[in-house]
DNA sequence: AGCACGCCGACT
DNA sequence: GTCGGCGTGCTC
């Protein structure tokens, strides 16, 4: 009876997402399963591509045109059906193709890569010698760079040659060769005095083999005993070849502390046995877990997991990629030991495979890891963490766009277990849901340590401290504060609010900015590389030493950059030791790392950085927290600036005084009335919620309304704007009058690597044709692609500039 | 995506 | 006449 096989294929099109129907063949019978790679031929010629199998049947609609699968790329399946279903639900929420959903639950090495040849088909024929000489197939690449394609094109229509397409796997497992002893005790006797006395290695080996039935050969060469001699051993059947994989452990050789669980306060008590009890009753209850820094989230986290592992169940713990510092990798390690597979973007991609390879084989049962951890194929799941859930690195921005913890909500609902969002200033969206009692709320509102207080926060206004004629990025009130500290020897942890500000070279004489030739935007400038760079296409070039519009040689930096702001710092503490972390000097691996260890062994008095010191910093000499520029990021038009500078602030002010020292923060703003600022001030995130609830009740926006985001976007700035347009009109039309739509406008930076962005957003409360609809305006913009012409939607965006 | 097919204008 | 450009349709 034949077999046929569902294909997803390798083909991210409107016109090729949907299964393809391929014949199993023979000897694939009883080995192939549903969720395996599989090569296919796809198309007219030679053509082979990769695809997931996604159903199995032993019907098909159309025998006559199937092709059978080539071969499995795959021993066992590499999706279950948990994610199988996982990615046909974000598909339907995201609007991304099929095969990029299923490639994007997968480490990027199990994504195929094609390797283009030509083969002669008659290796009698003259051209052998004329093109390939000893082999009988050759590289398309190379055969470009040798400038004979237009022969062997002539070639190929005279059928001489082929073109031939390969699947390369590149998941390669790395292995490392072991030596097994194959003598026991009593035989290995007897085999000592059969030894020629000429042979001390050989004898050498086989006293170490009585002694270790099981080493790698690193082992037996460290000892002087050469592969040669381990190759006579296995001959005389002294020992057998085992290949074993090996993981990169990046955590290889570094000795966790083991610790044990911390005693809990009555409010975090009464947190965990409330999620604990949704676990025991299999609940696919969602929690909100709402804690002022440093309430103790963590130990709750812990806690929960200890308590689901010993149940025999497993855990996902997402984290934001920034706060998956060592430190909290250490924590998690030291406390559920080897138990713990973490994934982050510091891992090269071999790293990734064997942690994802470790996960699949059921050796780690938490997952502790970014936004792509939320697909970790964990089986039986216990309990699933979102930490500081409102963070917006967990949507994805670009296809899929799916954001995790929406996929978190879905895969607790699959394996009826909890899922709890934490963060000390949740997202408005969540917040609400909590309030609705669709989450069910937990507060903490103590610290956990009883001898940590609140810190004391002061706003101190910079119109005033200019007006006073001090134009430097540090009030007098500040600048007492740091000297204070230095003369204590306690620590002073300073900001620079990045956001919405950029350090860019401008002419003082006429005011020239540098700009991008291929984007709207003003070029950075790069004091590491000395260059000025492009943050949207990477164009790069050298620093100009005269205006190019004007030709004066006054043309500046301007803006105020980490680097600037440690040498004027410097210059008015000249004995403070700084250390700088910005994006420029974390950019090497391990350098994150580095800064902040240095800094915990009191190596630095001061450490400047960008938003990326707001997280995780938890050391008990920090006793104060300086904010350079609170206010920079409000300006921005988008909705939800006010909430990103609330959360930015608490979060950073939550760095002084994690212990029974008291800490001290000042925030320095030119808006100490802005009600994020003065709420933040209080530490009052309740307060915050409530009235920034009214604002997006006021404005229509999220979350009373649902939005989405259409982009439209092609080389000329006509062609973009005319199917904007044309697709709003079209919108227009089929919507109620409850949704609202705003624009088309150009996108604030309307030229992206040379191409013209349009977008609209749709802001709709009930609109159940909307997703069919979104669907039509993407099939219809099939044949815009070939104009390379892009129709881009992105639901529930979390970026609107 | 990558290929074939077919239509049209510009050339040996 | 035919070579080669591009728009269109199709891939199990």
């Amino acid at each position: 009876m034949p077999l046929f096989a569902e294909v997803i294929v390798d083909v991210p099109t409107m016109q090729t997402d949907q299964p393809f129907t391929y014949i199993v063949p023979d000897e694939l019978l009883d080995v192939i399963e549903v969720g395996m790679r599989v090569e296919v031929p796809f198309g007219d010629g030679n053509r082979h591509i990769q695809g997931f199998v996604t159903a199995l049947s032993q019907t098909s609609t159309y025998e006559e045109k199937l092709k059978p699968i080539i071969r499995m790329l795959d021993l066992s399946p590499v999706l279950n059906q948990e994610l199988l279903a996982l990615a046909d639900y974000m598909k339907e929420t995201t609007y991304a193709f099929k095969i990029t959903c299923l490639q994007t639950m997968l480490p990027s090495v199990m994504k195929a890569e094609y390797q283009k040849k030509i083969v002669l088909k008659d290796p009698s024929h003259p051209a052998k010698q004329q093109y390939f000489l000893e082999s009988n197939e050759i590289d398309w690449q190379e055969a470009e760079e040798m400038g004979i394609l237009r022969q062997l094109k002539k070639l190929r229509e005279e059928n001489i040659v082929e073109l031939r397409y390969v699947v390369k796997k590149k998941n390669k497992v790395k292995k490392i060769r072991y030596v097994n002893s194959l003598l026991t005790p009593r035989n290995a006797a007897g085999i000592y005095q059969e030894i020629d006395n000429r042979a001390a290695r050989q004898k050498q080996l086989v006293e170490l083999l009585e002694n270790n039935a099981h080493q790698p050969t690193a082992f037996f060469t460290k000892q002087g005993i050469s592969t040669a001699v381990l190759k006579q051993g296995e001959k005389k059947g002294w020992l057998s070849f085992e290949e074993v994989e090996a993981y990169r452990d990046p955590h290889q050789g570094k000795v966790f502390n083991k610790t044990s669980a911390l005693s809990l306060n009555n409010e975090q008590q009464q947190a965990v046995d409330k999620i604990l009890a949704a676990e025991k009753k299999a609940k696919d209850e969602v929690f909100l877990l709402e804690g002022i820094t440093g309430s103790g989230k963590t130990e709750i986290y812990l806690q929960s997991i200890s308590t689901v592992l010993a149940a025999g169940k497993t855990a996902i713990m997402l984290v934001p990629e920034i706060a998956l510092t060592p430190q909290m990798v250490e924590r998690f390690k030291s406390r559920l030991g080897d138990a713990v597979a973490v994934l982050h973007s510091g891992l090269s991609q071999g790293e990734r495979y064997d942690e994802w390879r470790k996960i699949e084989r059921g050796e780690a049962q938490v997952v502790v890891g970014a936004r792509s951890a939320i697909f970790a194929p964990l089986e039986n799941i216990g309990i699933i963490i979102v930490d500081e859930e409102h963070e917006s690195s967990y949507k994805q921005d670009e296809a899929p766009r799916y954001h995790a913890r929406d996929l978190a909500i879905w895969r607790g609902k699959y394996h009826h277990c909890p899922v709890v969002l934490g963060s000390a200033t949740p997202s408005l969206e969540s917040r609400a849901r909590a309030q609705k009692d669709i989450y069910h709320l937990l507060l903490l509102s103590k610290r956990a340590d009883p001898a940590a207080n609140l810190p004391s926060i002061e706003i101190v206004d910079l119109k005033k401290e200019y007006e006073r004629k001090n134009m430097s990025n540090f009030s007098k009130e500040l600048q007492t504060k740091i000297a204070d500290r230095l003369e204590k020897k306690e620590q002073s942890v300073l900001m620079l609010n990045r956001r919405g500000y950029s350090s860019f070279v401008m002419c003082r004489d006429c005011g020239y900015v540098l700009p991008c030739p291929n984007c709207d935007i003003s070029l950075t400038l790069h004091m590491d590389t000395k260059t000025m760079r492009c943050h949207y296409c990477g164009h790069e070039e050298g620093i100009p030493k005269h205006c190019p519009e004007c030709g004066s040689n006054k043309i500046r930096y301007y803006g105020t950059g980490t680097q600037k702001v440690q040498e004027e710092l410097q210059e008015l503490f000249p004995s403070a030791r700084i250390l700088r972390m910005d994006v420029d000097t974390t950019r090497r691996k391990g350098a994150h790392e580095r800064i902040l260890q240095k800094f915990g062994a009191q190596e630095a008095d001061i450490l400047l950085g960008t938003q990326m010191i707001a997280k995780g910093l938890d050391y008990p000499n920090i006793t104060l927290v300086g904010v350079l520029n609170a206010d920079t990021a409000l300006n921005l038009p988008d909705f939800r600036s006010n909430e990103r500078t609330f959360q930015l602030l608490t979060q950073v002010a939550g760095r002084a005084g994690r212990a029974e020292k008291a800490g001290e923060v000042i925030i320095q703003s030119f808006n100490p009335d802005h009600h994020a600022i003065v709420l933040a001030q209080k530490q009052d995130y309740e307060t915050f919620y409530k009235q920034e609830m009214f604002l997006r009740h006021q404005s229509g926006y999220s979350p009373y309304y649902f939005t989405v985001k259409i982009t439209c976007s092609h080389q000329e700035e006509q062609v973009a704007a005319k199917k904007m347009f044309q697709i709003a009109q079209e919108v227009k039309t089929a919507l109620s009058s409850d949704s609202i739509i705003l624009g088309p406008t150009p996108a604030s930076i309307a030229r992206v690597k040379n191409r013209y962005q349009y977008q609209m957003i749709i802001k709709y409360k009930k609109e159940p044709a909307l997703s069919q609809m979104l669907k039509k305006i993407l099939d219809n913009s099939q044949k815009d692609q070939r104009k390379s012409l892009y129709v881009a939607i992105d639901n529930e965006p979390v970026n609107f500039i």
